[in-house]
DNA sequence: TATGTCATAGAAAGCGCTTGCTGTGGCGCT
DNA sequence: AGCGCCACAGCAAGCGCTTTCTATGACATA
């Protein structure tokens, strides 16, 4: 019913063994022989059985790309960059790969699972982006699959995502903490004092290490910082909005709000513009990614430049093997402040 | 040095055949056998070697996503609701699926490749979304690849695509054409004459659709359009951005901009306001699609909403086979019109 | 002319798993 | 007690490909 290699080798004239190696092209094989085989294979339509291949040769052309939510820009940016270097089709490099992202949805199951199936396709290699769970039995797992995978010869880059020692996983982390740090110390140049923060989800690192460095600016400026100048939430525009309400409540004094992210920011504008206030005149409100709509906000957003695009890129470049890792296996990409129109000097009230 | 399927036979002390029943769970074997293999699984930390599962088999867990721009929200939010469907790992559906996304980026050469990559892995199910090119040769090289998947066994989905005929795939489809006439209708209801379309990338069903709905509205409402307030370009932020200002340049009379969706309105709407112009008081702007954005755009959007993640969630049940494609195999999807405060009368002159 | 070398092609042994078919005890029935 | 049946387990034949090793002819060299 289904074509094979076998027919296509009848037809050819040839062995099995011959067609193999002209679809392989890692073998002299005559230029007759070869124009022969192509032309077989043309004239049957033949596809070449992926699951054969990989089981008689034990490798495979997938590459899996991991990350915490496919609708969000910050992941389809990275995930694009990551894809288009990785060679999939239309790629340079020679061997065309099926890069395939995998939809985590930030969960710590469904990432393991993903490695196991990814481990269970014998897949050549594997990126991970985004920040990772913080929950300490789930981290260990993570671990222990990835260097697994690293044993078995998939190359393990992480990507926005902080080390994961002794798993033989390359990273390129972003520098949230400094970024977050730099970003704190603008407002404070502008003369903000009394500073909302509305955090991602509590349990990752992405979260823990933006906050840090808010803090770090804070204490190096002598600010005491209040409790209830801290809200939790996820990392989307609905999260902000009701943030920032909550924000508003707890204290109205507040002159500023610094958002985990673009998306949240966007819905603190949101709901300080239906709060009646003003944005910079009554609160600045700043964010972090820099993603494409940010610059579209009105104001536009000060936020942080992360080089998602560059990142994913290289990222893609070392799990190919086509770039050196850097050295340790370890590299810090930083953020770059951009400061726009939604943050300025406090009201003087 | 891996663990194969007979190291656990040998542990457990029973046969391959019986690891392998107990693994897949379709056929009976007693509790306490099973019992013991599993104990066996877990000690030696066995994985399933999938390319031989799937040749041995012949059938594999895979389902392909076809996306032109992963980095696009459109395409995001689908993808994220038809992996969730498709269950992947964490998914309700009993065996575990690998569902990828591929990033295609517009082009049919990557196109056609993915589809061929996924033809090799045996997938089990594939979904293309999103607008098709109309490239007629490449057209029937992609029909002639779907009816090969589906002859294969392969569930061919197409979502928010036009149909493809006889090639035994089923199609949700969005009603473009509908969604574009009903927007420029409300804008002509406004008092509108002179709008401006911004249209996407030529060779799209989706950008012809759409203008064909613009079109439509316009004729029926016997306003004669001037061949210059049509502008061409990507379906991007930038391209809506340069548009907008080669419209204003070609005729500064306009009192409305239509955009091929929400992205290219909000680079319109950034040149419009460099220009000093306000929305909607000088120049009413419109969408498309209703990303998450546009209603936190300044003023919101007006924009025509497509129920993605509703779109994308039934394509994925009916890749699956858990639910029944509808009568025809083709089904169309409407869109609803949000009017917002970028919309408004025009200004009087 | 005899011999070694090189380029190319074929034979065949798996890769690790699934599954149709074939046992084989234990049990209920007559 | 004798029989058939059922539930369960094993055997073994592939699935379609890659790759090592071997064979063969052509050619150059001695």
């Amino acid at each position: 019913m289904t074509v094979t290699l076998a027919d296509v080798a009848a037809r050819a004239q040839v062995s099995p063994a011959t067609v193999s190696r002209v679809l392989n092209g890692n073998y002299p094989v005559a230029a007759s022989t070869r124009e022969r085989v192509l032309k077989a294979v043309d004239e049957l339509d033949y596809v070449l059985n992926g699951p054969a291949s990989s089981l008689a040769a034990a490798t495979s052309d997938l590459v899996g790309i991991l990350v915490n939510d496919i609708a969000d820009p910050f992941f389809g940016i990275m995930a694009s960059a990551i894809q288009s270097e990785i060679g999939g089709p239309g790629g340079r490099a020679g061997g065309e790969r099926l890069a395939v992202v995998c939809n985590t949805g930030g969960t710590p199951e469904r990432e393991l699972t993903y490695l196991t199936l990814l481990q269970r396709q014998r897949a050549a290699a594997v990126v991970l982006t985004g920040g990772a769970v913080e929950d300490e039995p789930h981290a260990t797992a993570v671990a222990a699959k990835l260097r697994k995978l690293a044993e078995a010869g998939t190359r393990v880059v992480l990507c926005g995502r902080p080390p994961a020692p002794e798993t033989g996983a390359i990273a390129l982390t972003f520098d949230n903490r400094g970024g977050g740090q730099r970003l704190t110390e603008h407002l404070i140049g502008l003369g903000h004092r009394r500073m909302g923060y509305i955090a991602g989800p509590e349990e990752r690192t992405t979260t823990r290490h933006r906050l840090e460095g808010h803090r770090a600016a804070l204490a190096a400026a002598g600010i005491e910082e209040d409790p209830r100048w801290t809200v939790w939430g996820r990392y989307d525009r609905q999260a902000g909005y009701e943030a920032t309400l909550e924000l508003l409540r707890r204290d109205p004094s507040l002159t500023a709000v610094v958002a985990a992210n673009d998306s949240v920011a966007l819905g603190a504008c949101a709901a300080l513009r239906e709060s009646g206030l003003r944005i910079p005149e009554d609160v600045s409100v700043a964010g972090f990614d820099d993603l494409p709509f940010s610059v579209d906000a009105v104001p536009a957003l000060t936020t942080v430049r992360l080089p998602l695009a560059e990142a994913g890129a290289r990222a893609g470049r070392i799990a190919m093997g086509r770039e050196e890792p850097p050295p340790g296996g370890i590299a810090t990409v930083r953020g770059e402040l951009m400061v726009r129109g939604s943050t300025g000097g406090p009201r003087v009230s």
